[in-house]
DNA sequence: AATTTATTGTCTTTTTTTTAGACAATAAAA
DNA sequence: TTTTATTGTCTAAAAAAAAGACAATAAATT
């Protein structure tokens, strides 16, 4: 791998991805723990091109760090604090990771590089968890789907930028017609139920609820699902795009 | 004046502020025509200083750009495309000025300091217009008011941005009450409501609105205010901070 | 085959919110 | 004193949201 500092990577400019997914009725986020000694947490991060627009950027390094292809992705805001810097971080890992890679593990430039201070772009993603296979890079030793709620410490104002997204994906849940980017292909009206509950962690009442949904005008009603269940067989949906 | 490129910036990176104002029944946004041949109008921007946050940076630039003081500001969208870039401004500007300025009338550094493609953060300011003196500086022919729905044609994406900023305005208006940076200190419920119409281009019902707002629990009421009118005073409200 | 169970789809009723209508109060002119 | 234009606030009507009710039904149980 090229040293990052040799790249035409536009300087002291990052973004962050805050991965959402839904799974068994938790709201989830796509979190890469590096392969270092310590334990650390980042948010999937990266740099734009010179050739690139923002957007791609976060597009590639969605696909880079996580192996996610075309995904919903949306800005939810700019972290630029002047104190904004990786040093805390990188000390604490060469003091930590000395052994493994000896002394200098990691070039100056690209230290000098990777230590500046930092304006970063957070961007939010959405992705039907049961379509997506994250991959590891050689940056990270594994990456796995945590609850919001129980988010490990991760480096950096990363846990704040999830709080931010989360707000945000609030704010845009409705309004934007989002939601969909969570779920598979059908689904029944109480998983987007239990979707809608579980992002504005409050309960809905069904009546109203599926009142409201069809009244949208968004939903086409499919065949039945059988379960098994000892009950009535609920319908499936599919967004209508 | 130190060369752009020798000063302490973050490259390739800027911030845009759109500066909105509210005068006789107009929303209006501040923009500098540039001290150049040829018309050009710029929205007030520029570059972020390695010990500043980005607020900060606008802060500054609102000041020393438009002689604004600790004004509402918020950020509303970065403006990332690959393709942004000053050159088609700077060539059009190089070939119209030659006279004025003499082949070389900018350092090579600078003008390849400028030229390369940036990324911009836009924010949006929200000024009592009777309270700020708007001030040019040397690279500035004239600033002025512009109705909202007569911007002249600027440079780069920046009439793009002012609709953008505008659409953040109308999100966030009443949600988090930004109104009252655009009022005086002391408002009619008329002035507030025809503030309300002309950002929502809607009219709203008097008695409706009245409710509204005094039940939002956030305005004061002060003494009447005698116009000489031959009518009923009004009543002046103060916002509760 | 009839009954039971748990859940779904949809209807009606109630409550709350929004919109519309009405009118007295009043500052200054006529 | 009357007239005029506008303000502040009340009530009525309409719309929307929340709550309640119940028939429909898939599969297990009897």
């Amino acid at each position: 791998m090229r040293a990052i500092s040799q790249q035409n990577f536009i300087q002291q400019l990052s973004i962050d991805c805050v991965i959402f997914g839904y799974k068994d009725g938790n709201l989830q986020v796509l979190i890469p723990k590096l392969n270092l000694i310590g334990d650390f947490w980042a948010l999937p991060s990266g740099f734009i091109f010179q050739h690139e627009s923002i957007d791609q950027a976060a597009q590639r390094i969605l696909e880079e760090r996580a192996g996610l292809k075309e995904v919903f992705l949306d800005q939810f805001r700019v972290f630029g604090d002047a104190q904004r810097t990786n040093r805390a971080f990188f000390k604490k890992m060469v003091d930590l990771n000395q052994e493994k890679f000896g002394e200098i593990f990691i070039e100056k430039d690209d230290y000098d590089w990777i230590t500046k201070r930092f304006v970063s772009i957070g961007y939010y993603a959405l992705v039907d968890i049961n379509k997506v296979n994250p991959r590891t890079t050689e940056l990270d030793e594994s990456i796995d789907w945590y609850d919001v709620h129980d988010i490990p410490e991760m480096i950096l104002d990363h846990n704040q930028q999830v709080q931010q997204a989360l707000e945000m994906l609030r704010i845009n849940f409705d309004h934007k017609l989002i939601w969909f980017n969570l779920l598979p292909e059908k689904f029944t009206m109480k998983e987007l139920q239990k979707l809608y509950e579980v992002v504005f962690d409050k309960p809905f009442r069904r009546n109203n609820f599926q009142k409201k949904m069809l009244d949208l005008d968004v939903l086409e009603r499919l065949e039945k699902k059988f379960t098994g269940a000892a009950n009535k067989a609920p319908f499936l949906y599919r967004f209508k795009k």
